[in-house]
DNA sequence: ACGGAGATAGACAGATCTGTCTGTCAATCC
DNA sequence: GGATTGACAGACAGATCTGTCTATCTCCGT
């Protein structure tokens, strides 16, 4: 069981049709692709695609817990060197990088939930996860920043990531730009002294 | 050509076409959705439909063109009441309230885009002209509004609008109100003699 | 050397989807 | 009142998509 590449250099089966799922259902979306292209673009078979994913949904539901897993690692490594004060705006020029890259084309899970109405699906609920994950990152990045009215800054900078990505994906990268112009001002105006709002360390108030 | 509804009461089979794709597409995504489901919630005919539309795309197309329509008259309706120079911040009042609706399931423009991957489909290109007109409005606002860096303001909001409507399909309507509290900390910081950056009334720097 | 596990290739069933076409009916126009 | 027009109903073709299944091949451990 679980055998390895069976000739050197060549990728065990299952990370080859999930690599070619990644690439189609990020580019044309996971309804406009087929299991055939999936098929022929990993070069396997359809057999070991059903023995791997058992069905469509859970191969869409394991590319999404794939790219969720790649941000997070990606996310981090870009914060890691960044001092943690700084880590809240400076998140933000990732997300500038991100929306120039060629191959951008929004946010895989904000185009996910989208298609998938169902908020049932596997692929949702993993979505979910990383929704939590993301606040959490900006609530600590922000408390790290010294600013005032921690939760109601990351949230607002939740969304502002947000709308970087799609508006990125209609508008182009200076949409990215212009969602970062706007955390620096909102992190300026919450820093303790300036014009922010109250004091309170830590403020139970929703997430 | 053109005849009006046959019975009394009933509507011509181009608007009950129209008004079934609405439904269908906006609650279940174009894609998801077949004719064969429009035509029955639209008691219809196919050669109706292929006949008023020539092809799915085309549908596609009226459904965003009537979307986009929808739209602006809903905002200038919102916001003709409401004195110029507070137009920027209330108008998020205006996402709040729709986010909180019942039906809501997202901007139909950022959905349909993340479908369709074409930018040359029909759908796209109407979606193009929508961005337009909304950043438009909201150069407009922030100019009323009195503050400076206007271009760059008004950038940030439409980010913020977009990050609302994506954030509140995926966490709830409470991203609409932290997109709310983020727009007005953005335009108190960018009144005149406030933090705010330069005072230029108008400046090209790109859209 | 042999047996089994995993991979491939591809036929196949069944569903679904778009788009065309035929035939019928009712209302309207000249 | 006869011709035209728009709508309806649904069969049909052709493509595509998911998922199953069979048959074959190739490694690998024993």
């Amino acid at each position: 069981m679980a055998r390895v590449a069976k000739n050197p250099g060549s990728v065990a089966v299952r990370d080859r049709l999930l690599e070619a799922a990644d690439r189609l259902f990020y580019a044309e979306g996971t309804r406009a692709v087929g299991i055939d292209r999936v098929l022929a673009e990993a070069e396997a078979a359809k057999a070991s695609l059903y023995s791997h994913f058992g069905c469509k949904d859970d191969l869409v539901a394991a590319y999404t817990e794939r790219r969720i897993a790649e941000a997070r690692w990606r996310i981090e490594a870009f914060v890691a060197p960044i001092p943690p004060q700084e880590r809240a705006t400076r998140i933000f020029d990732w997300i500038v990088a991100w929306a120039e890259s060629p191959e951008f084309m929004g946010c895989p899970l904000q185009r996910m939930v989208g298609e998938i109405t169902d908020a049932g699906h596997p692929a949702r609920i993993l979505a979910a996860g990383q929704r939590e994950w993301m606040l959490a990152r900006f609530v600590e990045w922000v408390e790290a920043a010294g600013a005032v009215n921690v939760q109601q800054v990351a949230t607002a900078l939740l969304v502002l990531f947000d709308g970087a990505a799609i508006a990125s994906l209609q508008d182009g990268p200076r949409r990215a730009r212009d969602a970062r112009w706007a955390a620096e001002e909102l992190l300026k105006a919450a820093a303790p002294g300036g014009r922010g709002g109250r004091r309170p360390k830590t403020r139970k108030q929703g997430r």
